[in-house]
DNA sequence: CGGTCTTTTGAGTACAATCAAGGGTTGTGG
DNA sequence: CCACAACCCTTGATTGTACTCAAAAGACCG
């Protein structure tokens, strides 16, 4: 059913568009030379899923293109996200072989992968990749401990601002009216902000009624004034979560 | 090789009681007389403050006794915890001099600090140092992922049987009944399970008068059957939740 | 065009927050 | 040793936000 499979011969990573975000940023040389030697391309199309909750994982990667989720379940089905990979964002986790949370595409994701073994190997013999993959780590820890605000002290017409202004910022372009594609259904919305789908839907269409969004269909977003939006969002004035 | 006595004013590295779950774990020798010379030791009373919100750190440190509290606030005052730290924790961000959070001591909590920049030019000269900090990361944002499901969707009571569940599973020995003294206050505990103090005392009560645990002043727990109260969390049975 | 899936809207409910007292405990000074 | 203050915790009454259940409207696709 699926149109064209990426998944084409690997690209060469002088081309690659995360070269320089991903965990690969500071390797150059051999070293580029010895990732590339171990990577592979492929592709999964929107809400398939990439890795099940506690599955063993045999390959570390990075997010080339598209939009996945990382989510965390209750035994009664009571679902939460607990991360979003964006594009340079790196999935896996070195040292540990079962994930301990499913990895869904959001959007058609296109990954690059390295075998978890020789990736470990290659960790230990070049340490500027570890130290790059402990930076990237870091920060992942200090976007996790931010949401956590959201998700345990924001109201709902707040936790949804904010998705929304953190969508908006990452597509800006100093464009106005500032205009995005939600990577999200409503359904990923509401277990990304810890809400249900009805009170994410009532929360957008009251952001639309106060003026503060456009929505065109379901996914479309555009806002004239980003910095009345992230003032619903409760943070302070200038509102930046670092993701 | 060399012994070199700095360590006068603080305790022995070989006596320490952290020493084989911190970030020194990994150092031997030479190494750990390179860490032992930076080192120095610090103490704070409960209630003290270690680092303001956003204040820069001149220092990382490993817990060596004692609870301290990672929180975030937002504007108008509600704050949320981020993140526990208890013996053998490390507390600060190489390569980043401002903390994104308040570090507050719960208890009284005695640091084993090491200056920062000295820190990180170990990191860079040591690679298994740095390694080590990795692993103990991606363990800390595995716990806070963890977190951001108790956060997002469980009820207040389990909420509460989840966090009493955590304490006294680290604090057993497998005796029976189990016993523990909470570190926290109830301003604590509601903080991190992102409730008011009125909530979590009402649920202790619900938990008390269900018979899953038993209350002796506000700090003494004790519980007959840990499995009861892990199955009023939602988690599966097993119910770990790893910290 | 009909079918499925997603999103919106509505009505009623429940759970946790808020507002407000009232106990307990601890420590200090008379 | 007692009185008192400060702090922490508990309990009660009420409110309000977000959830649940239910149905209709809109998008997407063959």
């Amino acid at each position: 059913m699926s149109r064209i499979d990426l998944s084409l011969a690997t690209p060469d990573c002088a081309a690659c568009p995360i070269r320089h975000r991903a965990v690969c940023a500071t390797c150059e040389g051999e070293d580029l030379a010895r990732l590339a030697a171990m990577k592979s391309y492929r592709s999964w199309q929107a809400g398939e899923t990439i890795v099940l909750e506690g599955e063993a994982l045999a390959f570390v990667a990075s997010v080339v293109e598209g939009c996945a989720t990382l989510t965390r379940s209750l035994e009664d089905g009571r679902m939460q996200m607990v991360g979003l990979l964006m594009p340079s964002d790196f999935l896996g986790r070195p040292g540990r072989a079962a994930a301990p949370y499913a990895v869904t595409a959001a959007t058609k994701v296109t990954l690059c992968m390295f075998d978890r073994r020789a990736f470990e190997r290659m960790m230990v013999e070049t340490p500027h990749l570890a130290g790059r993959l402990l930076e990237m780590s870091l920060d992942e820890l200090d976007a996790a401990r931010d949401w956590m605000l959201v998700l345990g002290r924001k109201t709902a017409r707040e936790k949804v601002a904010t998705l929304l202004t953190l969508v908006l910022r990452r597509a800006s372009v100093a464009d106005r009216p500032l205009r995005a594609e939600l990577p999200l259904t409503r359904e990923a919305m509401a277990a990304y902000l810890g809400l249900t789908i009805e009170t994410v839907s009532r929360q957008m269409t009251a952001l639309r009624k106060a003026g503060l969004i456009r929505l065109e269909g379901a996914r479309g977003l555009s806002c004239d004034d980003l910095a009345a939006l992230a003032a619903e969002s409760g943070d302070d004035e200038d509102g930046a979560l670092p993701v």
